[in-house]
DNA sequence: GCCGTTTTCGGCCCGACTGTTTTCAGTCG
């Protein structure tokens, strides 16, 4: 069984282990096990084979045990006799809000129901009313969550999330009883997808501002509306918080709210570790810490008199602590308290929107672009681009009206003309993107491809292969010495298209061995290659494109996400093919060659 | 289940909000 799957595994245990009603640190050790095996970095065949396993924080001897022997034999009696002792519909209720372990565990224990229809049933029957610790108003959010639980379990693109969130934090900061506003959460960590928005105020008089936010007209219903917090959905079940502190707290409520949780348990770890207290509410000495460092009188009266720390920025509170400012982007739980503690070359200088100079495959009108060469090239150039790369789609994709050999040499003499005519300042590289043909062969002639500046290589069909096979048909196309790129090299399509089983280790690393890059897909629907790779493939070798895969003009303002993806990935400038200026990106195809 | 420059046992991040309660458990972020 490969690490993915047993990561998953992992999860799916602290699931059941949480409807069991289990000790919540063991449920959090599965899911912290789940977590540092999904961000290691080393290949778990090795690491195993090393005997490391165990010497990895967070993963004990009994993971130890279960990971070695999912890996070795991909199956797990413990795992299988409780998967058989919890019926799946218990997993799903967990879904509602309001819902947790604990109490799915009771409407199962107490009424038997083991699926959402017949809770909705029992709600209706006012039977889970009458159950001690339920009321009236619990079963009534049940019946509300049952009916609403599509729309609330989505998640929203981070684009279309910023869409929503950037008139609101507009407004927030019109009100003028507003000091400071800011968008928390995934949002602002620049995720891919989005749960749901937060907004952090800092305010003296919240109760004018929180009227504001929950009477916008887009407002479909008010989940809450108190002193500190209010709660809105939108028609899209996209849901915002909104959260007014004093400008005291602002910075600890907008780190906290940031998140990520696991950055945040990391954070109060290491506060704790230097004796105090961390949380969205402030830093103080903890009351155990016993350290003698601290001088703290217990009988004093205020906050302040205590020893309450003050910061005015988030900064300030990472200065605190002894670390370098970390980038909200790069708060994942994945080693960044660690990397910025030590400073230096640890610390990866992130790419600015600015230093992008152009952008790669793209399409026009000659297969399903919506705009021709001279409108693409106008609009990048509108972006402040010095380049623009071109790659309509090859003849395999029929449906997307993909160009044949003479179509492709007859773009190349437009593109040629263009360039040559000195109409605009912009220079237009002529690329393709070619299919990967099943077997891995390509879909035009080897002397076409040469002809272009670049090719991008990418998949369209038969996304139903083994991991095998479609591990080999990839690396067979990068092996091509036509291959300038590699597109999107899951396939997937966000929130709605799972990744095609595909190993990309070994894809990563043909790929630096034959010096191909791997784009970064920038359409927000995809951003494929994913970041939680980037870090690694980067540190071994490999460059990155940053492509938005635009089909008409306002599309190539998406290249704003894939800069995104990486400074999440916190990928070099220098191994980033767009940082470079025109001569070093003919540069850089006349040495592929 | 994990972990340990005071601990191999007894902690484990923290606090608000909600709905249910007469003092708090469960959920959530």
């Amino acid at each position: 069984m490969n690490k993915a799957d047993i990561v998953d595994v992992l999860e799916d245990i602290a699931v059941l282990l949480e409807l069991k009603g289990e000790n919540p640190f063991k449920i959090r050790a599965y899911s912290g096990g789940a977590r540092v095996l999904e961000t290691m970095e080393d290949d778990l065949g090795e690491v195993i084979a090393e005997g490391r396993l165990g010497s990895i924080k967070g993963v004990g001897s009994a993971l130890v045990d279960k990971i070695e022997t999912l890996y070795a034999t991909g199956e797990l009696e413990y795992y299988t006799k409780l998967r058989a002792s919890i019926a799946p519909g218990l997993i799903e209720m967990l879904d509602i809000p309001g819902l947790g372990g604990k109490k799915v565990k009771k409407l199962h224990d107490a009424l038997g129901v083991e699926s959402i229809d017949a809770l909705k049933a029992a709600c209706e029957a006012g039977e889970v009313s009458a159950l001690k610790g339920f009321g009236k108003k619990s079963e009534e959010k049940i019946l509300t969550g049952i009916a609403n639980r599509a729309a609330y379990a989505k998640r929203h693109l981070w684009w279309d999330a910023r869409t929503v969130a950037e008139p609101i934090l507009a407004g927030l900061r019109d009100l003028p009883q507003v000091e400071q506003a800011e968008a928390a959460g995934s949002l602002r960590r620049l995720k891919e997808t989005v749960g749901d928005l937060d907004f952090i105020v800092a305010s003296s008089e919240p109760q004018p501002v929180m009227d504001w936010f929950v009477g916008q007209d887009s407002v479909q219903e008010v989940t809450a509306h108190g002193e500190t917090k209010s709660s809105v959905r939108f028609e899209s079940g996209l849901q915002a918080d909104l959260r007014v502190v004093p400008m005291a707290q602002f910075a600890f409520a907008l780190h906290h709210f940031t998140g990520s949780k696991e950055h945040n348990v990391a954070m109060r770890q290491r506060a704790l570790s230097r004796g105090y207290s961390l949380s969205e509410w402030g830093l103080k000495p903890s009351s155990n810490s016993g350290s003698g460092e601290l001088e703290v009188e217990p009988s004093t009266g205020s906050a302040q008199e205590s020893g309450e720390l003050e910061v005015s920025s988030e900064q300030e509170l990472f200065e605190f602590l002894g670390l370098q400012a970390i980038p909200p982007e790069l708060r994942e739980g994945m080693g960044e308290v660690e990397r910025y503690e030590q400073g230096g070359d640890s610390v990866p200088s992130l790419l600015e929107l600015s230093q992008v100079r152009g952008v790669f495959h793209n399409h026009t009108t000659a297969s399903d672009g919506r705009g021709t060469i001279e409108e693409m090239a106008e609009a990048a150039e509108a972006l402040g681009f010095d380049y623009l790369g071109l790659a309509d789609h090859s003849k395999a994709s029929y449906q997307a009206n993909g160009l044949d050999d003479a179509r492709v040499l007859k773009q190349l003499e437009q593109i040629r003309a263009y360039n040559e005519s000195g109409e605009s300042g912009l220079h237009v590289f002529a690329g393709i993107e070619c299919d990967i043909l099943p077997d891995g062969s390509l879909d035009l002639e080897d002397s076409t491809l040469a002809a272009l500046d670049y090719a991008v290589m990418s998949v369209h069909s038969s996304f139903s292969q083994s991991e095998d096979e479609m591990t080999a048909r990839v690396i067979r196309a990068i092996e091509h010495p036509g291959t300038v790129m590699l597109g999107h090299p899951t396939g997937r399509i966000l929130l709605r298209r799972e990744s095609y089983k595909i190993d990309l280790q070994k894809v990563i690393d043909a790929a630096i061995a034959n010096k191909v890059i791997i784009e970064i897909n920038a359409n927000p629907k995809r951003l494929d290659m994913d970041w939680r790779l980037w870090r690694r493939a980067a540190e071994k070798g490999l460059m990155c494109a940053i492509n938005p895969d635009a089909h008409k003009t306002e599309g190539l303002a998406h290249y704003a996400a894939g800069v995104n993806i990486a400074r999440k990935g916190g990928i070099p400038a220098e191994q980033i093919l767009n940082c470079r200026d025109c001569a070093g990106v003919a540069q850089w195809f006349a040495e592929r060659r």
